[in-house]
DNA sequence: TGACAAACTAAACAATGTTCAGTATATTTG
DNA sequence: CAAATATACTGAACATTGTTTAGTTTGTCA
């Protein structure tokens, strides 16, 4: 029987709609004009339907937040097949903070929401990011043992470069408004060079 | 007369009822417990009061994130009589640090927050973290004069170090409670070994 | 003391998330 | 095929929110 199927597609096909709707009212207008009566209107069902398909607003805010995380990986391991480890570890973090500055609103969800953020402690909302970071990982590890890094510490390494991007692209989002835009550029271009060579052995 | 005084030290008084209440809510029980009736329950006033003292809710947090602004400047300065530039700059890093991970809320309205940013796009609302800034390039002026940098970049280096320190502290009110806090102060002390190492030189 | 100004508030408004009783629709059963 | 049952959906309501407005109370000054 095929019925079951069906349902189960339906379900799924208007879980998508809510999320897509949510999605793009996030992105477009920000999360404060994320309601359900407007995710509602836009798919044609009551407000009420909503409630069927998720438990309440934090859900759909946190299903986005994980989707968000999915597109972002896929971001990081565009460079996974190139073989110098260098190479390949700077691919990442420039997928990384591409990602970044032209997806601020998802940025925005992963990093600086709070709200969907107080109800998620599962470890499994968090798996995308962790498998990022565990690639990251994998990735220093292969300039270290390569001889191309300054230092030696996978774990301390991998968790400074992560700052530095994640701070450099906060900043930029957060901040970038501050100064003229070829100012922001030229501070970000040099900061990834001071990066570059504070960390990297030249081959 | 003293009439005149006396109602704007009234104004001022209410005023800052208001404030220190909302910043208790928003400390205590985070943003979105911030409402205009809890403050007016707390400071016993009807809610349409605080409307002749603040334009709109927004403009209640957007000074609040001004003064934690001001509290994060007072942290940073307070090694500012330190004779040897490079103790004088990671003085002022371990300053900006400490707050952040001291003081987390703060933190968060200053840095994380969307919802007094929207409307808030005057310098003068970005004065103390101009400040804050400017120091930091004296700072990262004197240490380069004093040839005891790596780079001799100012600009550059120090957003470079803002970036970095920023990102560790995000990461770590963010997702500090991701791993157990030993593994975590590790990570943060090692990351700073490894800053002190690529961007300072030895005496 | 009476006129005017300033300070304050009760009550209402629209919008929000969420719930629930009930209706319409689909499926299964006899 | 008809009745019974399960599923999907919604209208209407609730409590809370930020904010406004009309009106009251309180204070000031001639």
């Amino acid at each position: 029987m095929g019925i079951l199927e069906r349902k189960d597609r339906e379900k799924r096909e208007i879980k998508k709609m809510v999320l897509d709707s949510a999605m793009q009212l996030f992105l477009e207008e920000g999360y404060k004009n994320v309601t359900i009566r407007k995710i509602a209107e836009q798919i044609e069902y009551s407000p009420a339907t909503i409630y069927l398909y998720f438990k309440d607003k934090d859900e759909i805010l946190s299903t986005l937040r994980k989707m968000a995380f999915e597109k972002f990986y896929e971001f990081q391991i565009s460079g996974h097949v190139i073989e110098d480890p260098v190479e390949r570890l700077t691919a990442q973090g420039r997928g990384y903070f591409r990602f970044a500055v032209e997806n601020p609103g998802y940025y925005e969800l992963m990093f600086f929401l709070k709200e969907p953020m107080e109800k998620i402690h599962k470890p499994e909302d968090f798996v995308s990011e962790m498998d990022s970071y565990e690639i990251l990982k994998q990735n220093v590890k292969s300039c270290i043992d390569a001889g191309r890094m300054r230092t030696n510490n996978v774990d301390a390494t991998s968790f400074a470069l992560w700052s530095y991007v994640h701070g450099i692209a906060s900043l930029v989002i957060k901040r970038g408004f501050l100064m003229p835009k070829e100012q922001l550029d030229y501070l970000v271009k040099e900061s990834f060079e001071i990066l570059k060579n504070t960390f990297f052995i030249e081959k």
